[in-house]
DNA sequence: GTCGCTGCAAAGTCTTTGCAGAGAG
DNA sequence: CTCTCTGCAAAGACTTTGCAGCGAC
């Protein structure tokens, strides 16, 4: 990728940092830390694909079989999660909602619209244009959310 | 907006060349072109919003009662619709999937978090990094979907 | 007339909720 | 101890499918 500010993201932040977070705000909220909770976001932490709340629940029962944990759990804990904005949501045709989390930095997505595969990047190009374009508006830019969907390098050839 | 190619999008194509074409995919697979199919793309086609099949079913509802019209078909003819490409399905955040017709896509949007006020727009450098950077990745693009968060110009002042 | 299409309702999926016991604070 | 959390199972929401009659061609 050679003229292209065009990137991967990287963990920008640190579990002990996140898991830090996620207990202030529970705190803040009333509500505990608990051992499923945190399973649930250490491992959203260690994968770098976006998860259905199936795929993470799966990867949680293989990781932590004496956990038991369930399907229901999962839900309640990226419900919050994403309420709190630790989280964000992608879905995609019919491969249901994947979530991933939001501290990582900012960043778009090329979504496969056949074997659903999301590619993520960012891209200092389209960041600086979308500055401009808020710029002339008048517009407060807060924040901003990007899919291209196509069809990826494997699918095609197939 | 002086330097800025940005432009609200126009409808590029007629519906009746749509229409036209909805019926060659029909005959060229051995459908057939029925009433239900007909309201629901020309539904499809009249509606600047992307629509659920519920948002799109009831739109239809009200428009022909006397076609009662069942969500089954919508549900069919969206699949039908978008596996041939003529419709392309979007679906973000907590809202479940939504529908818009193909030909109408590449469009942005700007959200203005306090109103509510939608300011829908195209820039052509932004396409054209896009453009760039499916390339680079091996990716066919088919569409995209942009929005910006932020606070209007109105809403600032205030 | 043939064969695909439609509405209906039933069956699948995916997600949420009620509950009683478990466990964090 | 209190009050939230959890797993389970049942309920709910959304989507697909089977079927018998209807309708495009």
């Amino acid at each position: 990728m050679p003229d292209l500010k065009t990137n991967f993201r990287d963990k920008t932040v640190e579990y002990t940092q996140l898991l830090s977070d996620f207990k202030i705000l529970l705190k803040e909220n009333g509500l505990k830390f608990t051992i499923q909770r945190e399973v649930i976001l250490e491992t959203l932490y260690n994968s770098n694909e976006h998860l259905t709340p199936e795929s993470l629940h799966n990867l949680i029962q293989e990781k932590f079989p004496n956990l038991n944990t369930g399907i229901a759990t999962v839900y309640r804990t990226l419900s919050l999660l994403e309420e709190s904005d630790m989280v964000t949501s992608l879905s995609f045709g019919a491969q249901g909602k994947k979530y991933e989390l939001g501290a990582k930095s900012h960043h778009d997505h090329f979504i496969c619209t056949v074997c659903g595969v999301i590619i993520e990047f960012v891209d200092e190009e389209i960041e600086e244009r979308q500055r401009k374009i808020a710029k002339e508006l008048d517009f407060e830019m807060r924040d901003h959310s990007m899919q291209i969907y196509g069809i990826c390098k494997n699918c095609k050839t197939k």
